[in-house]
DNA sequence: TGAACATATGAACAAATGCTCATATATGGA
DNA sequence: TCCATATATGAGCATTTGTTCATATGTTCA
């Protein structure tokens, strides 16, 4: 039943929208890059400022700023400032179950 | 209860094994392309041969095949002979689980 | 075996990407 | 206001990536 659903969501935007799929790719380009899966990782845990992640996975300040910024145009996180610090925190739960889909096929 | 499992498996991948992340973005990876995305969903709806893919999608059969050469050598998809042609199909559903992740949080 | 069809592959090129370095902006406290 | 801390950002650079074009490999059938 879920499946069925899955398909013909997909024959339809195979057909009819094209853009779709790139939206779709834009999706996992955030996720393909090491840097900012550990980063959306650790988010996972829980909300952290910028030098806390980047102490926390060795990266960067800079490198982590640039990164947050495609995060959060993204809208797959968001901020909140406290006092100097600006907290990073996931926007919602979808990083969650995308990262664990990944993570099933890659345990296996 | 299968959140709690998510977060540990997680914070143990950080902490011990860095290069789980880049297994995790190498496969996002394969997902970051639109060409590869419409082949991944062609596949879904059922296997098809290079030339009904390259048709389908209206892609050039050599983009077909360079990508299709990285989604059978990341083993998301098998082939087998039938005459002239070769079929690809996916290999199991965890790229339909994938992809069905993805387009969940598209359509929001 | 030779022609036609189907697929694979290598080289070349343009575009995208992620990092570093330097510097700008912003906040809090003395 | 001045300084230290925290974060953001632009330019430059090296690397990666996806496509095209030309061609090679492989299969069927006459």
């Amino acid at each position: 039943m879920e499946q069925e659903n899955s398909i013909s969501r997909i024959q339809n935007a195979i057909t009819r929208n094209s853009q779709l799929f790139e939206q779709l790719a834009d999706l996992y380009k955030i996720f393909a890059d090491s840097s900012r899966v550990k980063i959306l990782c650790a988010l996972t845990q829980s909300e952290m400022c910028v030098s806390e992640i980047s102490e926390f996975l060795s990266i960067t300040q800079s490198a982590v700023s640039h990164q947050l910024r495609i995060l959060k145009t993204s809208n797959l996180v968001k901020t909140r400032r406290a006092g100097k610090s600006i907290i990073y925190s996931l926007t919602d739960d979808h990083v969650r179950t995308i990262i664990d889909c990944g993570m099933d096929h890659i345990v296996e």
